[in-house]
DNA sequence: TTTAGGG
DNA sequence: CCCTAAA
């Protein structure tokens, strides 16, 4: 069986640029220090818990965990885990249907494939076994979406009835839901708040608290999870350029200077929760709250032992009017499962298991919706931002993506010759296509006084659909084993793992105009002196980018206004375009030596050169 | 670092 | 926009 997230951010278990780092010196001693193997990262920890799941529904199948690779550390670990899971498994829970929150749907695909989605997962209390309800037999496969829709609980809902796949499987109840008290209450009654069964997954697993110093991979923690990975190798190869463009570029104002958020802290650290009789989210979430009461200065929902960060939740002490939430569940990122129908409910099991371990290991953040936006400014404040006891609530939700938590970061230049308005659509696109681009996104317009939210993309892999993100590799039972353990680490490294892709800025006609001007007056080849001429406040203006742009521009002008895409250029800044293309065409470095713009006679030949083809 | 071009 | 060979 093949699972895959969906979303570019698929790969996020390799998901290291995002990782927030420390300087590189600090980084190599730790590198060098690790494997001295004491040391269990993240990813151990959870592949160790996969594959023993694994073999626990395997047991003829000698199934080697693949993430175990030839750590004998493990060994121990595994049993743990085993005997933990199977305490849970044997704690059989009801799969019924819940009228919120989850949901398996299944979209009419053909007969030979049954497939389904999981909108969101729900741990009933004191639960953590991720429950799916049984598949019938009569098929001879399934394949299951684990989908973060927003909203697609209905759209699910619709696709159920001709399949014979069992509709819903993940079941909420929210008996227990977590409930943060403040002096004001106020109550979040919300199917939007979906709760991360994931994390909820890796709750049962007390023994790994045991291991907690292996595992301590919190925010002050980045650097040994980043070097308990065991990628390290290619990490290298692709982080380095990255550092260094960072670090060389002037125009990179917007890099993240607080590396100390985030990250794992939702996912990695629940490893840490201490072994306590209190099992599932819900308790989890009792404990972290007791401690958190115990030490009101803390702004964070769990202390660094508990390991969750809810930025969002801290502000509430900014104020005296306190909020009262009541979490009921997360969205989480989509997930694409597909299992053979003959395959057991416990193999399903934990197929989904392994696939949220691979968004776990990759690192999970903590997502805000208002009314079904995004909100991205994580230095407003709750009432800024619409959540207030005197709000409704019901509009709140969270979310959890995959990658580090968002950075903030006070923005003071921005272009001035973009619009607000501008901006404020431009994250829309790399979010889509990446989560973890979404932070540079919001760095991007944090400045904006207008309180930014972002559209929520639920259509997340629409934009930049991977080629394979929905390849279905049916496989044999036994092979499932394999490829499950396997698939995720052998995945191609996507976009995530690379340097991050800047967010996608499209020229204002301002800009464009400015552009032709300077071209007009320096010529083609001379983009650094373009660049300070009309755009030496643009600091997200490269040089490089305006010789794109003007590259960009040459070919628009070149083709029909039929063919041209984005926000339509005039027609005069195109002919004025092509007047000057043909004019440096024509006067190669004649003119640039001296810098000055170029006579008018030269240009009116120009003009009359281009008249033709511009129009 | 900048240019110039392909991806 | 990214990546890079060249200059």
């Amino acid at each position: 069986m093949v699972f895959k997230r969906k979303l570019d951010c698929v790969s996020v278990a390799f998901d290291y640029p995002n990782i927030p780092r420390a300087p590189r010196s600090c980084r190599r001693k730790i590198l060098n220090k690790k494997n001295d193997d004491e040391e269990m990262c993240a990813m151990d920890l959870l592949a160790s818990l996969a594959g023993k799941i694994l073999e626990e529904g395997q047991s003829s199948s000698a199934s080697s965990n693949a993430f175990e690779g030839n750590n004998n550390n493990h060994e121990n670990l595994c049993k743990e885990v085993k005997s933990e899971q199977e305490n849970h498994y044997n704690k059989p829970l009801k799969s019924e249907s819940s009228d919120q929150g989850n949901s398996v749907s299944r979209p009419a695909y053909e007969n030979t494939t049954d497939k389904c989605v999981v909108n969101s997962f729900s741990f009933p209390d004191n639960d953590a076994v991720l429950e799916q309800t049984p598949m019938s037999d009569d098929h001879k496969k399934g394949d299951v979406h684990v989908n973060t829709g927003f909203e697609q609980g209905e759209e699910a809902t619709d696709g159920l009835g001709d399949g014979g796949l069992t509709t819903n499987t993940c079941t909420l109840e929210d008996k227990t839901a977590l409930a943060v008290q403040f002096p004001k209450p106020v109550c979040v009654d919300g199917g939007d708040l979906k709760t991360p069964s994931f994390v909820n997954m890796m709750i049962p697993n007390g023994s790994l608290a045991r291991h907690g110093k292996h595992t301590n991979l919190g925010r002050d923690d980045d650097e040994k999870l980043y070097s308990s990975r065991k990628f390290s190798n290619k990490f290298k190869s692709y982080r380095a350029p990255t550092i260094q463009r960072i670090r060389k570029s002037k125009y990179w104002k917007q890099v993240p200077k607080d590396y100390g958020h985030n990250r794992a802290d939702v996912g990695i650290k629940v490893l840490h929760r201490k072994r306590k009789s209190c099992y599932g989210y819900n308790a989890w979430l009792r404990e972290t709250i007791y401690k958190r009461r115990r030490s009101p200065d803390r702004s964070s929902v769990l202390t660094s032992d508990g390991g969750l960060s809810n930025g969002s939740v801290s502000k509430l002490h900014e104020k005296r009017d306190s909020v009262k939430l009541s979490i009921k569940s997360f969205r989480i990122p989509e997930l694409f499962i597909e299992v053979p129908e003959t395959a057991t409910v416990g193999s399903l099991k934990r197929t989904v298991m392994e696939a949220v371990s691979v968004l776990l290991s990759g690192g999970i953040r903590v997502g805000v919706l208002v009314q079904g936006k995004k909100v991205r400014d994580d230095k407003r404040t709750l009432s800024q931002t619409g959540i207030s006891c005197e709000e409704n609530l019901s509009n709140l939700g969270f979310t959890l993506e995959p990658g580090p938590s968002k950075v903030p970061i006070p923005l003071c230049s921005e272009d001035p010759l973009v619009p607000q308005t501008e901006m404020t659509s431009l994250c829309e696109r790399s979010a889509a296509a990446s989560p973890t681009l979404i932070s540079h996104a919001g760095d991007v317009i944090m400045d904006n006084n207008n309180l930014e939210l972002v559209p929520y993309q639920s259509e997340i892999s629409v934009d930049e659909p991977s080629p394979d993100s929905r390849a279905l590799v049916p496989l044999s039972a036994l092979e499932e084993v394999k490829a499950l353990a396997i698939v995720p680490l052998n995945q191609k490294p996507k976009r995530t793992e690379l340097a991050q892709r800047r967010t996608r800025r499209p020229f204002s006609v301002t800009e464009v105009e400015a552009l032709v001007q300077a071209v007009e007056e320096l010529g083609t080849g001379r983009w650094r002196d373009v660049k300070f001429r009309a755009f030496e406040n643009a600091d997200h203006r490269t040089y490089v980018d305006l010789k794109d742009k003007w590259k960009t521009l040459v070919h628009t002008a070149s083709i029909s206004p039929q063919q041209r895409r984005g926000e339509p250029v005039p027609q005069e800044l195109l002919d004025r375009v092509l007047r000057a293309y043909g004019y440096w065409s024509q006067h190669q470095g004649k003119h640039q030596a001296r810098g000055g713009a170029p006579k008018d006679p030269d240009m009116n030949r120009g003009r009359a050169l281009e008249s033709g083809v511009s129009v």
